[in-house]
DNA sequence: CCCTGTTTTCGACAATGTCGAAATTGCGGC
DNA sequence: GCCGCAATTTCGACATTGTCGAAAACAGGG
């Protein structure tokens, strides 16, 4: 069971966005940095999924004004654990390969 | 349409090997470096979609002692392209992230 | 109370990941 | 020549991940 590559941006991006990262705000996020443009639907079930996983944990703050309540998202340890060993393995493949 | 994780392991394996880029070896290398451990038939459905795509490409070569016909991947220009450029997004992604 | 904008949930389907088991092929021995 | 052996590739099936259209739930304002 390892993460695809998807989980992985969305976990990063839930890092980066601290208190605030609900939904939308990943989506933006993942937009505006990595250039992967994903419905926030597919935002929902890939961060659902996780938190099935024991990977991600949520919970549900007040609603802002105008919008209903969202539910925020970040790391657990085993969240961390599985990201940081995701990219050691990309990084050690990727260790002295240069484009010919 | 983005690069999968194990694509992108799988497609690593077959620069790293260069010449030597089959089936049983490519398995090999991904255990030893990235400690992914698959079997030959996964490696292989995952040469052939890419291949699907225009991503890599092979060869029947000779066989070699007491043994039948290898097929050898190599990767495609796009191939080089959609790799480098899933690590663009990731390493973006990953800047200034530290664990807290 | 109904409309509007924001956010979450449902339901469905495509792509990727995974392997057991079968088929193919070259070699060495009987 | 036929037989089994070892290495390699192909088939077929199923689990997980990726993807979104459309529907449901809420909060606030007219």
């Amino acid at each position: 069971m390892s993460l695809g590559e998807l989980q992985q941006l969305v976990m990063l991006a839930v890092v980066r966005l601290g208190d605030g990262a609900y939904g939308a705000a990943i989506r933006d996020e993942l937009a505006r940095v990595a250039g992967r443009r994903v419905s926030v639907q597919t935002v929902w079930v890939t961060l659902v999924r996780l938190e099935e996983q024991g990977l991600t944990a949520s919970t549900e703050v007040a609603a802002p004004e105008g919008g209903r309540a969202r539910r925020t998202f970040r790391l657990t340890p085993a969240g961390w654990r599985a990201l940081e060993e995701a990219r050691a393995s990309m990084a050690r493949m990727w260790e002295g390969v240069v484009r010919p």
